[in-house]
RNA sequence: GUGGCUGUAGCUCAGUUGGCAGAGCACCGGGUUGUGGUCCCGGGUGUCGCGGGUUCAAAUCCCGUCAGUCACCCCA
């Protein structure tokens, strides 16, 4: 079919029962964020775009390729946030959070935009749950953080999401490192483009996938033989607290992230059935952000989850979230009662009792269908006959039973057998 | 951005060497003028993605385009 308007390309549609899914997810995953004291924020879905060019730093392709950059008409160059850490740091420096009590510890949900080629698995809108705690460089909130994003997965069933988790060093070791590799690419065969993100990040040719190039790399030097003496011990104790909280992962030494200001402990969440777009999850630790964002010289971390990733994974394991009746009682009315229906599932919602109604004069028959097919455990049948006696008749949807309430009781008797 | 594959009903898909647009599921109505699920009967709900070309004739062949998908790239 043909119709004049569609999703814009990499977008869809969420439709139930998977936007009911989405909700769940997004509850799943935010839950533990809840429990942990992190607290809900929420930002614009457009900023300055230099807080993004200046943060997420413009040798990332997520920078340099797929930003959604206007101007409004006041002349200002807005961006689309293509991640969500940026926003969360803009407004905790703005309404200067960080000379209260620290960490600052919140969570969010929503959007992110990026200009990519659509894929399954990767979409130019796409929902994350994330959180940031911020002001504070303890490694026990590095596990913390990396604690409650494992939570949120196995909280939904997810038993396939790998843990890879790494350390990037920070300003004192990552310097010396970046050249020592720098001077180890320089001497290897290898395309045009490589070789010029070889100079500009070269921690990215790291994980390079293509064959080819990662049987160069078999020699390359890791990071985390060259970690200053702080950025290992913070390193050893985070590793320490995961085993503590009995969380389980795989050093990844080679694992890098797409945005510039990840510093010390890095972690990805990794799936295995979805295809190249693998990643359900990641986050780590930056030293230099808030400050680069004009705040004080302090830490953060945090995460972003990806919801719709998430939905993929559940399905690739063959996991289905629940799926919730529509409503709890089906009032079918006929004929002249319609009024007294209508009434009564009004009095039935504001008792707190999920009621729905057969709408459009469907006939008996098919206002009975359409009862059975909304999952409500009870169906309230009244006719001008009921009306007459002033009752209603209750039908228990499961077993079939039916009996006669007097119109009076009906909210009480329906509160109490669902009960 | 580059390359491969695929677009037919709401969904999953069939459609032969070019010859009247199909099935299952879903949906609606009836069998039962006041009772759902099972069963029976009836109903196709369609710009064959879109535009052009070849042909007496195109879902089918050709070109273009859009979208999806897979891989690279990148990432959630």
């Amino acid at each position: 079919m043909t119709t004049p308007f569609t999703a814009p390309k990499g977008t869809y549609d969420l439709l139930p029962p998977a936007s009911e899914e989405f909700l769940a997810v997004v509850n799943a995953l935010s839950r533990p964020a809840e429990l942990a004291g992190y607290q809900y924020v929420q930002t614009p879905m457009f900023e300055d775009t230099a807080l993004f060019t200046r943060s997420v730093g413009e040798s990332t392709d997520v920078v340099s390729k797929e930003m959604y950059t206007f101007e409004d008409k006041g002349g200002r160059s807005l961006t689309l946030r293509p991640e969500g850490t940026a926003g969360v740091i803009r407004a905790v420096v703005e309404h200067n959070l960080l000379a209260g009590q620290l960490p600052v510890k919140l969570w969010y949900t929503g959007p992110n935009f990026r200009y990519e080629a659509p894929q399954s698995g990767r979409y130019r809108q796409h929902v994350q749950v994330g959180i940031e705690a911020i002001g504070v460089d303890d490694p026990a909130l590095d596990a913390e953080v990396i604690a409650t994003a494992a939570e949120g997965f196995r909280a939904l069933g997810l038993t396939q999401a790998r843990l890879l988790l790494n350390s990037l060093g920070d300003a004192t070791c990552r310097p010396a490192y970046r050249e020592r590799l720098q001077e180890f690419l320089g001497g290897l065969d290898l395309d045009a483009d490589t070789r010029r993100r070889a100079e500009i990040n070269p921690l990215r040719v790291l994980d390079d996938k293509r064959p080819e190039v990662r049987a160069q790399l078999a020699g390359a030097p890791l990071l985390a033989d060259n970690l200053c003496e702080a950025c290992r011990e913070h390193y050893d104790e985070v590793r320490g607290y995961l085993k503590e909280l009995g969380v389980q992962w795989e050093e990844a030494p080679r694992l890098v992230r797409g945005l510039d200001y990840y510093t010390k402990t890095t972690f990805e969440f990794q799936h295995d059935g979805l295809g190249s777009q693998s990643a359900v999850g990641g986050g780590g630790r930056y030293d230099g952000l808030v400050e680069s964002v004009g705040g004080p010289a302090l830490s953060g971390i945090g995460f972003g989850l990806g919801v719709d990733r998430t939905m993929l994974a559940l399905r690739a394991e063959g996991i289905a979230v629940a799926d919730p009746a529509r409503c709890q009682v089906f009032i079918v009315p006929l004929g002249a009662a319609k009024a007294r229906a209508v009434t009564l599932a009004g009095e039935l919602r504001r008792a707190g009792v999920s009621t729905d109604l057969a709408y459009g004069g469907r006939g008996l028959k098919g206002a009975m269908k359409a009862a059975d097919r909304s999952g409500a455990r009870y169906a309230v049948v009244i006719g001008e006959r009921d009306l007459e006696g002033g009752t209603a008749q209750l039908k228990d949807l499961a077993s079939g039973d039916q009996v006669a309430v007097p119109l009076t009781d009906a909210v009480s008797t329906i509160q109490e057998k669902l009960s």
